[in-house]
DNA sequence: GGGGAAGAGTGGTATAAAGTGGGGATTTGT
DNA sequence: ACAAATCCCCACTTTATACCACTCTTCCCC
């Protein structure tokens, strides 16, 4: 269970540090891919990265996915290792898709872990028409 | 059932005792989230916080919740631990959400217990108008 | 009622960890 | 062979954590 938010900073060789609270629970290595809609990333753990594939390509022999959903899921990922600081590269490709720069949110979503452009995650933030809690609080 | 309502000194470092009332509830950790609506914020025992979780997740695959609700209660949340005083860290990201600042008010609302900004709680026990205990004294 | 003990609440200091920035060697691609 | 990108260290700043000290209240017990 990944919870809460951490502001983090990109420098210019596209070298952002894991949070502390998230980085224990990968070993070595970890995932990211652009999240479907590319208004962030998503960051695996090797586990999940492997189930959610998994997920994936059984949709795929129901006919539940394309063919181009699963070559642009597969196609964006990278296999992520982090230095002795903690830190993971995220690549230039991926960066632009998220319009990530000099810094970005790193958000534990629960059973998943997001990296957003700032700008963009203030729009989630924002968007409180859809806040209900009365109904699970 | 927690009752009760408790002033309490928040210091620079964010610290603030859990009311001793509250504190044996907890055996060695616990969740602090925003409230919907970031009036303030709400402190969960473990099992109450997964619970909660599982309900919101269990909406969300039923449509009845929205990805953004999801992310903003997840990435709010925090587990906390309590010192050798009985102390816990409320991150400066909660205290700023709840204007949080020297003190607070924990209280206790039955299912749940709740952080206030003082100010902000006067208010709610100055709304009188929506009192109407005939109905269910 | 007085004295002492235990628990609750608050404040401060020292130490460790997290986060950030940069240099230089090595690899990769052209 | 050269430029660019990547990797591997090292250094510094900030923040979190663990400890320790003190006050004040409450609750016994004498």
């Amino acid at each position: 269970m990944h919870l809460g938010k951490h502001h983090r900073s990109v420098d210019d060789k596209g070298r952002i540090a894991m949070p502390a609270a998230f980085r224990d629970a990968f070993e070595d290595t970890g995932y990211i891919a652009k999240a479907p809609g590319h208004h962030c990333l998503t960051a695996y753990l090797p586990g999940d990265f492997t189930a959610t594939i998994e997920r994936l390509e059984s949709l795929l022999r129901e006919g539940q996915a394309t063919q181009n959903e699963y070559r642009q899921f597969t196609s964006s990922a990278v296999e992520i290792s982090f230095d002795a600081q903690g830190r993971f590269r995220l690549p230039k490709e991926l960066r632009d898709a998220a319009r990530i720069e000099a810094s970005a949110i790193v958000a534990g979503v629960g059973t998943r872990i997001e990296i957003w452009n700032p700008d963009l995650w203030a729009g989630v933030e924002a968007d409180t028409d859809s806040l209900r809690g009365e109904r699970w609080l």
